[in-house]
DNA sequence: CTGTTAGCGCATTCAT
DNA sequence: ATGAATGCGCTAACAG
C-alpha cells in the first residue's frame, strides 16, 4: 500500500518553489512545462525532479488569466441528472467537447427554477466559456439574456418564452402525432393524454401533436382524458384510477420516459388483475429498456437523447468559434415509431 | 423575443471596465461586488448600473487566486455517464456537493485507462479540489497517488490493486453471496456466472461471494459456467448459447445492471420460444428499472447508487475540510435482496 | 539558453 | 468613504 501521508498536506507548490527547488528561475520552470523550448535538457531534468519531488501541477486558472485565455470549460444544466435520459444526453455532449478539449461542469436543477438560476450565474462567474441548458418549468426566472452576457446559452429539449438562442428540439409535434395515428390505426378512440401540459415546453409541444392526430381523426377530446402527471408514481396512479373507473381509456399517450415506467407499472398489474382482457396499449415518448419485452402493446416515439446533447454541443462550440451568424440557429431530431 | 445581438461579441468586462463606465476607481467596484462595506449606496447604484450594461461577471478563478482559495470544483470521473447507474451516482454527490458549495466537473473514461489519466491530470491542473473516481479497468495506468499530490482522491465501487485511498464499496461479496444462496434454495444447482472477472474487482468479489455460497453447498464449479461478458449485447447473445447448448443451466448469476438487460432478453427470448418450459431465473446485482415486471424468476441484489454517490462525497469533503486522520477510511454500502 | 520586467483580473493593506 | 500600491500564479516580451 502506497502511504496516505504522502500526500502532503500543505497547500500546493508554485511555479516559484519548483523554481528555488532546482535552482532556476520561475521563467525557466514555466518554459520547462510548456514544452521545453530553449532550455537545456539537464535543466528540464532537474525542473522535472523537483516538479515530481514537490507534486507541482500547473495553475491552469492563472494560466488562463495570464493568457487571456477562456476557462475550458462548458457548463450543462439539466433537470435531473439520475434520469437515464439526461445521463445519455450528457453522454454525447461529453463526446463533442472531449474533441474540443473542454470539460464538462454538470448542474441539476430538480426542476426549480431558484437553483436554476444559482448555477447560470455561478457558471458565469466562473468564466464557464457556454451553457447548455434543459431550462426548468417554463423558464420564467431565468435571468435575463442581458444578464448572461459573453456566455452564449443554448437550449435543448425545451424553450424559454420569449427568449431567443440557440435551440436543438425534438421533433415532439409531428412525433407526438404519427405516434398517436398509430393507436388510431389499431382502432383506439378513447385515448387518455399522460403529461403536465401545462408546465413545460415540450410536454405541450407533445399534446399538440396527440390533439393534431386526434382532431383531423374527428375525435373529440375529452378533459377527463388529459391527465396531468409529473413523475413515474401520480402515472401509476392515475393510469390505475382510470382503468378501474368507469368506462376506461383502451390506450394512453405517455408523455415521457419517467411517466412512461408508471404507465406501464400500472398496465401490467390491471393485465395481471384481469387475465383474458384486453391489455390496454402504450404509445410512449422516449425509449425505455426493457419496456418493449413488457408483453403491453406499445408505440414508441423514439429519439436518440445522445444525439440531442450532439447537436446542442455542436450548436455551442460553432457559436464560441464565432464562425456563424448572430442569429438565433435552430435543429430539430428526428424521431422514428418503433411498435411492440 | 429578446434580441440575440444583444450579447455583445466582445470579450469580457472587468472590474476596470466598470469602473471607468460609473467612473470610480476598481477598488470602488470590487468592493460594491463584494457587498458594498464601506461604499455610498448612490456609488454603490452607479457600480450596479455599469455592471448590468456591459454585463460584467466578476472572473471567479482569478478571484480565487488573489484569496488564495481553492476552485469550488469537485471532479467525477466515471466509466460511462450514460449508465444510469452513474447518473443516480452523480446526482448523489451533486446533492452533498451543493451543501458544500462546490459544482462538479464530470468526466467520462469509456473504461479507457488512458483517457482517466488525462481526466485527472487535467483535473488536476484546473485545480480541482478532489476528484471522486471510478477506476476504469483495474486501474494499473493510474498515475502513482503521488503524481495527483495535493488532490485528495476518493475510490467508488472499485479498488485500485496498491492504491491506499478513501474508499466506498458495495457490500459485494456478501451481497452475492446470500443472492447465490437465494438461487440454491431454490433448488437450481446449474448457475452461471455472467461477467468479467478477470478485468474489474468489482466483478471480482461478486464471483467471490456467488463461489463462496456454491462451495458452501458442496456445488462444484464448471469453468463452461463462467462466462466472461462485457455489456448487455455480449450477455445476451451468451445466455442465448448456454440456453440453447445441451444440458443449459437452470439459472443465471449476472453481476451488474448492463449485463442484467441483456440477459434478461435472452431469458424472455427463450421462453416465448418455449412456452410451457420452466423460465430460466436470474440473480442479478444492481436494480434495472421494469425489470420486476418481466415474470422472470428474479433475485435483485440491490443498494442505492445514489447512496454510494453520498457516501463518496462525504468521504471526499472530510478529507477536504483536514477533519479526518491521515488513515484511508473505508465504508460500505450494504446490499438488499428482493425478489420477483 | 536564461533571467528580469511587467501585467492578466482581482482584493488586501495602507494611505488619504 | 475612496484610491494607490502591491501581489496571488503565471508567462509574453524583452534583455543579456
Amino acid at each position: 500500500m502506497r502511504e496516505a501521508s504522502s500526500v502532503p498536506s500543505s497547500s500546493a507548490p508554485t511555479v516559484r518553489d519548483v523554481a528555488v527547488r532546482a535552482g532556476v528561475s520561475p521563467m525557466t520552470v514555466s518554459r520547462t512545462m510548456s514544452g521545453g523550448l530553449n532550455v537545456r535538457p539537464e535543466v528540464q531534468e532537474r525542473v522535472f525532479k523537483a516538479v515530481q519531488e514537490l507534486g507541482y501541477w500547473r495553475n491552469h486558472s492563472a494560466r488562463n488569466i495570464r493568457l487571456g485565455r477562456p476557462s475550458g470549460l462548458v457548463g450543462i444544466v439539466v433537470t435531473n441528472i439520475g434520469n437515464p435520459y439526461y445521463g445519455e444526453f450528457a453522454l454525447g455532449i461529453e463526446g463533442i467537447a472531449e474533441e474540443y478539449g473542454r470539460q464538462i461542469v454538470v448542474g441539476n436543477t430538480g426542476e426549480d427554477p431558484g437553483r436554476e438560476r444559482e448555477l447560470l450565474t455561478d457558471f458565469a462567474a466562473r468564466q464557464i466559456e457556454g451553457v447548455i441548458l434543459v431550462p426548468a418549468g417554463n423558464g420564467l426566472e431565468l435571468p435575463g439574456s442581458n444578464r448572461l452576457a459573453h456566455v452564449p446559452l443554448v437550449l435543448a429539449s425545451r424553450t424559454i418564452d420569449g427568449l431567443a438562442a440557440d435551440t436543438v428540439l425534438v421533433d415532439d409535434i409531428e412525433g407526438a402525432r404519427s405516434g398517436t395515428q398509430c393507436l388510431l390505426d389499431d382502432g383506439h378512440t378513447r385515448i387518455a393524454f399522460l403529461g403536465d401540459a401545462a408546465g413545460i415546453s415540450t410536454t405541450r409541444r407533445r399534446l399538440h401533436g396527440f390533439s393534431t392526430a386526434l382532431s383531423i381523426a374527428g375525435i373529440a377530446q375529452e378533459e377527463v382524458l388529459q391527465v396531468p402527471c409529473r413523475d413515474a408514481p401520480t402515472a401509476q396512479s392515475e393510469v390505475a384510477r382510470l382503468l378501474n373507473a368507469a368506462d376506461p381509456p383502451t390506450a394512453f399517450f405517455s408523455s415521457n420516459n419517467r411517466i412512461t415506467v408508471g404507465a406501464l407499472r400500472a398496465i401490467c398489474e390491471y393485465r395481471n388483475a384481469h387475465p383474458g382482457f384486453p391489455v390496454p396499449a402504450l404509445a410512449c415518448f422516449d425509449d425505455v429498456e426493457l419496456a418493449d419485452l413488457l408483453q403491453v402493446p406499445l408505440v414508441v416515439m423514439s429519439h436518440d437523447p445522445k444525439e440531442l446533447g450532439e447537436q446542442a454541443a455542436r450548436l455551442l462550440f460553432d457559436r464560441l468559434a464565432g464562425s456563424v451568424p448572430a442569429e438565433p440557429r435552430d435543429v430539430r431530431v428526428a424521431v422514428t415509431i418503433h411498435r411492440y
